[in-house]
DNA sequence: AATTGACTTGACACTGTGTCAATTGACACG
DNA sequence: CGTGTCAATTGACACAGTGTCAAGTCAATT
C-alpha cells in the first residue's frame, strides 16, 4: 500500500480513502483492467464459430492473447488469495468465468460430434480448464521461455488431440 | 511459526534454536517429507521401462501416486515463494528434479521413435511438466474433484495422445 | 560440584495492514 | 463574504508476524 502511495503520489492513508482495504484495491484493478481489456470484443470471434473445433482453436487464441496482458494484475490477485478471503472469492470467480467459456467450446465440440469418446463434457471442460490455467502459462512462458505464438500454438495443437475426434 | 512451535509443544524462540528461519523451516521439511516418501524406490519401475510409452505411463502413474503425499508440505513451500529468495530456489530446485523425470520420458519416447513429430525433446518436456505441475494437480483435484485415480488415468491418456505417435 | 546443552521467559526491533483524530486548502453555493 | 464540503494531509496508534537478544532454569554428563 505504501509503495501504490508513492507511485500515485498521494500518502498512504488516502490510498485507505478509495479502497478500504489491499484486497478490495487489488480486485477492483483486476476488473478495471479487465474493462479495458474488452473481453466480450475480444471473445467475439470464438462465439461466432460454427464449428466445434474452430470455436476451440479461437477460444485459445483468445486466451493466448488475453493472457500476456492481463496477467501482471492477476498475478497479484492470485497471491493475495491465500491470506485473504475476498481476494480468493474474486479470484475464483474470474476463473469461473474463464471455465464458462471452456464449456462453450467443449459443448461446441460435443454439438457436432466431434468430441472424443474418451470424455465426458464436464470432465473435458475440467481438463481444458487446467491446462490453460494461469500457472500453466506461467510454467511454460515465464520458465520454460514460450513465446506467446508458440504458447497458442501448441496449447490448441494439445487440445486438439486430446478431445477432438476425427478432424 | 508461533502454531508450530504450539504443535511441538516447545516455545516459539525454541524453533528458531533448530530453523534460523521460516523459510529454512519449510526447505528442511520439504527435504525430510522427500526422503520419507523414498522417491527413488517409487521411481524404479519408470526407469525400468523399456518401452518409451512404458516409461511415460509409469512416470505419471508415479506422479500421480507421490503428489497427493508431497502436497501438503510442498504447498507451503509453493506459498513462502513469493516473498522468499530461499524458498523459491528450493522450490525451482524441487522442480527441475521433477522436469528431469519428463525429460527421460521423453526421452525414451525420442528413443523408440515415437516421440510425436510435432514435438521436439526439449519443447515435449516442458508441456510435459507444465501438464503435471503442482498447479495443475490442485485445480483437477482440489477444485474439479477428480480422484488420484482418474487424474492419473487421464493424464497418461493426455501426454500420450499429445506426445506419442502410432502407438 | 561444575559444565554443557536444550529450553524457558520476557523484552524488543522491524515491517506491513488498517484505524483514528485533527488539520489544511480548494471549490461551490447562498 | 462566509460557510460547508470534500479530498487530502500529518502523525499517532493497534495488531500480527518474523526474527533477535539477554538472562535464567533444569537435567544429564563428566
Amino acid at each position: 500500500m505504501a509503495d501504490i502511495a508513492k507511485a500515485t503520489g498521494i500518502s498512504r492513508q488516502a490510498v485507505y480513502l478509495h479502497f478500504t482495504s489491499r484486497s478490495e484495491l487489488l480486485i477492483a484493478a483486476t476488473l478495471y483492467k479487465g474493462d479495458l481489456l474488452d473481453v466480450d470484443a475480444r471473445l467475439a470471434p470464438s462465439r461466432a464459430a460454427t464449428v466445434g473445433v474452430e470455436r476451440l482453436d479461437r477460444y485459445i487464441e483468445f486466451w493466448g492473447d488475453y493472457i500476456p496482458e492481463f496477467y501482471p494484475v492477476a498475478k497479484a490477485l492470485m497471491l493475495a488469495q491465500d491470506t485473504d478471503n475476498a481476494a480468493a472469492e474474486a479470484w475464483r470467480d474470474r476463473m469461473r468465468a474463464m471455465k464458462e467459456g471452456c464449456r462453450a467450446a467443449i459443448d461446441a465440440l460435443h454439438a457436432d460430434g466431434t468430441l472424443s469418446p474418451d470424455w465426458s463434457r464436464p470432465k473435458a471442460t475440467d481438463a481444458l480448464w487446467a491446462m490453460l490455467s494461469v500457472p500453466a502459462w506461467e510454467a511454460l512462458t515465464l520458465d520454460c521461455g514460450w513465446s506467446a505464438k508458440e504458447y497458442t500454438r501448441r496449447m490448441k495443437s494439445i487440445a486438439r488431440q486430446s478431445f477432438t475426434v476425427g478432424v
